[in-house]
DNA sequence: CGTGGCTTTGAATTACATCAAACCTTGTGG
DNA sequence: CCACAAGGTTTGATGTAATTCAAAGCCACG
């Protein structure tokens, strides 16, 4: 991480899409004072499986990945996370998995243990968060059944309306969706082969389904019909 | 679910292992007037995807799957809980997922916005629960690294031992694990068809990992050699 | 002692992976 | 400004782990 610079939480744009909206305007101060601002050059770690969960981080701006390794180099990406996203949640206080900017980043990074403790003063903070954590597991149980149960076509056409909709781009004939991230990040996101994504977006492409105009973006020419693919019909 | 019971919390066998020991015993009374116990057969339903979150539960004893479908019938078991585990999480208020007894179980019943309400009073018990989301989403990386990565005995391999750490069993040679769901469930938690994990679990036993006493029991035979697989080395 | 539902075993198929090479981009240094 | 690495992406040929289809055991229950 390159140095830290002074957040200003009262102006922030994206407040309204983090845990820190829990806050009142006129309470924002007591977040401020723990909170530092830190931009990230693409591959760099915010944190590695197996570290002390010292910090949770907000991003601001960019890309970040969260993934886990086998010991011999398989990787499974768990989640792509965009702007007012969280992420630091760690069992037990170990984090279980490393997070990676993908782009790059700006992010709101907390001390755990200094925002945990403002808890016991804004109870409505510890309220948001559940709510996050909750939200996360349903997004987990939806990634288990496209991993289990999902043919690689499903699969990424699940991709494409998910990131189409964590974009907030409305998914009508022929919107473009930037892909932010490379093909074997995409690849490892839904248990696929780079090769065998390569191949099922070319054959998405002849069905007319979808364009690529780019290897960086995506025109959803028949968004409806990607979504009815997406769940399996 | 058959007729209701009083629970008796104070005298709850299984307490620490719930949300509910984030309470002091003093303060038991104030969630046993909001509990109500059952008992369900099994195959009985606690409730279903696209439900109202109006009940969350503890499971008191048996085992539940929490799961999800495709339309055409393809199912993905997201998880099962035993004694002391919490199950009614949902984003938005509506419940993305079925949960079902595979066993006959006892459930603690809670309408979520009685227990909810009581966060106001004991901010803990929304820790807790803070605690728990956390700790499953763990688990559900691990499950999205399994599926998504895992070789087909790397996840029998996996769920064994990982059943055999919840049940508290002691993972030295020789100890016997019960298996107590039927041979579609686990194929279905795994991301298998029955037919391969029937020919897996054989492999398994053929080269003397394990042995199968009956058809719901396993014996770990070398249960460190067996982690070690499950870990993708 | 059937009979219906699991489970196991067998043979054939296939979706996806692996191995290999060609094809871009993008950036860099001569 | 161009040549050319270097890394990512696509395309092709082949291999295989797991699925599918099929049938035979095996209980467990009425």
């Amino acid at each position: 991480m390159l140095g830290a610079a002074l957040a200003r939480c009262a102006a922030c744009e994206i407040r309204d899409q983090t845990f820190c909206s829990a806050l009142k305007y006129d309470e924002l101060g007591r977040l401020q004072s723990i909170v530092s601002q830190f931009r990230v050059a693409p591959g760099q770690l915010l944190f590695q499986e197996g570290d002390e969960a010292g910090n949770v981080f907000n991003v601001l701006s960019g890309v970040v990945k969260l993934y886990k390794f086998l010991p011999d180099g398989r990787r499974q990406i768990t989640g792509f996370l965009f702007a007012g996203d969280f992420l630091g949640f760690a069992a037990g206080g170990i984090l279980s998995y490393s997070a990676e900017a993908v782009s790059e980043i700006v992010v709101c990074r907390f001390v755990r243990r200094q925002l945990y403790r403002l808890f016991d003063e804004f109870p409505k903070l510890e309220s948001r968060l559940l709510g996050i954590a909750t939200d996360e597991l349903a997004a987990a149980q939806d990634q288990m059944l496209l991993l289990g149960r999902k043919t690689a076509t499903e699969k990424i056409a699940s991709f494409l309306i998910s990131l189409a909709r964590r974009m907030k781009i409305e998914t009508e004939p022929n919107s473009t969706v930037p892909l932010p991230m490379p093909r074997g990040d995409i690849a490892d996101y839904l248990g696929l082969t780079v090769e065998t994504l390569s191949r099922t977006l070319g054959k998405l492409a002849r069905d007319g389904l979808i364009t690529l105009p780019g290897v960086y973006r995506v025109t959803l020419l028949r968004p409806d019909d990607l979504q009815e693919i997406a769940e399996g019909f």
